[in-house]
Order: C-alpha cells, then sequence, then structure tokens
DNA sequence: ATAACGTACAACCAAATGGTTACACGTTAT
DNA sequence: ATAACGTGTAACCATTTGGTTGTACGTTAT
C-alpha cells in the first residue's frame, strides 16, 4: 500500500539528516502528536518563518512529514511510515551485532579450530556478553 | 554501567548527522559486524585515506564507533549502545503517535463532547486507522 | 639503520547548510 | 474593496561539510 520498498541510499541519507537537528526534530515531535500549520509551528521557535518553514521542506523532502493544504494554511503531520523505517534500518545494525556476538560464542566454544594469528585480541575473562538488553 | 543518560540534544544532532551519509553507515555496518583497522576500512572506498579518517572521527565524536591503539593501528568497532539509544529515540516518536491515534479514538468514541470549531478536519469515513502495524 | 606502513593533522577548496530579509501571491476577514 | 494573513521563493551571507594534497611522526619490517 504505502510503499514498502527498500530505501534507498539517498532517501536513507535524507531521512537521517533530517532528523540530525533539534528543531526538525522538535517539528517532528509535535506533528506526530497533532496535525499543525506551519505558521503554528514557526510561532514556537526563535528564528523567521521562512528559516522554519525550509525545516519542515527538509523533513517533507525526508518524507517524514506530509502537508495537506487548507484553505491558506498549509497542516503539516508526521509519517510514522519513514520514522519506522528508520527505526528498522537502525535495528539491522544491531542484528548484525547479534550475529557478531554469536560468532565470537562459537569461535569460544569450538576447541582449537585453526591457530590463526591473533584472530580476537584480548577477548577479556568469562563470556564477552556485556550486552545491554 | 555504560553511560544510562538521557542524550542531550546536540549529541543526538552528532548521532543522526553520522548516520546521515551512505559512506558512514556502511563503515558503521562493517564494524559494527567485526572489528577493523582504518587502513582496513579505507581500502573499501574510493577516497582518500584522509577522507576515510575524518568519517571515522564523526562517528567516534557521536560514539558510534569506539577505536583502540594496537601497534600502529588503530582497530575501530561499533558501539551498539549509541545505536541503540538512536533507535530507542525513533521508537518514542512512534509511541506519540500511538498517543495520538488513542486520542483521536477516544474522541470519536465521545458522543459529543464540546462543540469545537473543526478540532479535526475530515476525519473521513469509518475509523482513521490506516497505520501499519 | 633504513624503508615502508598506519595514522594524524593542517591547509585548502567547492558545495551544502542554516539562517536572514524582501517580495509575490492566493486566501480570509473587515 | 481593501487589509491582514499564511505560504512560498529568491537573493544573500557565514559556517559547516566532504573532499583533496602534503607533511610529520610513531611502529613495523628488511
Amino acid at each position: 500500500m504505502v510503499t514498502r520498498y527498500e530505501l534507498s541510499d539517498v532517501e536513507t541519507d535524507r531521512i537521517f539528516h533530517a532528523l540530525a537537528t533539534t528543531t526538525r526534530r522538535d517539528i517532528l515531535r509535535r506533528t506526530v502528536a497533532a496535525e499543525q500549520s506551519v505558521s503554528e509551528l514557526a510561532a514556537e521557535y526563535d528564528m523567521s518563518f521562512a528559516a522554519v518553514q525550509k525545516h519542515v521542506e527538509v523533513l517533507e523532502a525526508a518524507q517524514l512529514i506530509v502537508k495537506r493544504a487548507a484553505g491558506r494554511e498549509r497542516l503539516v503531520r508526521a509519517n510514522p511510515e519513514m520514522i519506522a523505517r528508520a527505526r528498522a534500518l537502525l535495528a539491522q545494525y544491531e542484528e548484525l551485532w547479534r550475529a557478531r556476538v554469536d560468532r565470537l560464542d562459537a569461535f569460544l566454544a569450538e576447541p582449537e579450530p585453526e591457530p590463526e594469528q591473533d584472530p580476537e585480541p584480548d577477548p577479556g575473562p568469562g563470556p564477552t556478553h556485556h550486552l545491554t538488553p
């Protein structure tokens, strides 16, 4: 329905770039909670209307928000779909970490696989599971 | 143990900024899977060593990776803690979305709360649940 | 001892970013 | 009809970004 494609590199760049500014994250937070006009948003920040308008533009280009015309106003609402996609991407990295830890465990479990040179320097005492879950 | 503080705005800015470049995400991906030296990383990309070194610097400033000296080499490994923090932040936004939908549902469930002026323009036919769960 | 390697850092550059003011244009209110 | 409002866009500016080359310095290999 919505998109369900894999995010391209440029799309992902845009998403994280859009999230990399406090003002824009705040706009996202406000519009994920409730639809708001660009003016209403602009009133919240200590900068010109044009500046806020540009921030909204960046969020829109990343498809993190969607605009809808209502008379002379443009109502902004967040697009949770894209937020979820970004979150899923980070979860993917964490999954890779899990896989790595598993490989390490498997290595440590083996008796003596192949005497390669220093395959993992200083694994430390005990199981290497400091992971945070 | 690790940090368990709330991320400041500048820290969050740094994290998402670091994630906003394909090259840096790729470095993160590689180092989350296995520890690698800066040279090993640099060999993977079509740019100067110095360029890659700077990308590593950005990731390090965001604490998304950690460097460790080993002779003349600097071994880079990802810091899943920070990846998790970024993911948690996005999940927070999605939670706000849930809360918003719940408020809307509650509003639609009420018989006639207060005749305010157009509190949610065009709720459309049927329940507004297009959400992707 | 000397050469090669891995890293760091400085200086430089073009392009992008985040902000400004000014203006045009459609919509709403008086 | 006219004024005020909401939005979009253009021109401009300082700073940051992402890349370059060159150099210095400690570490490893010959």
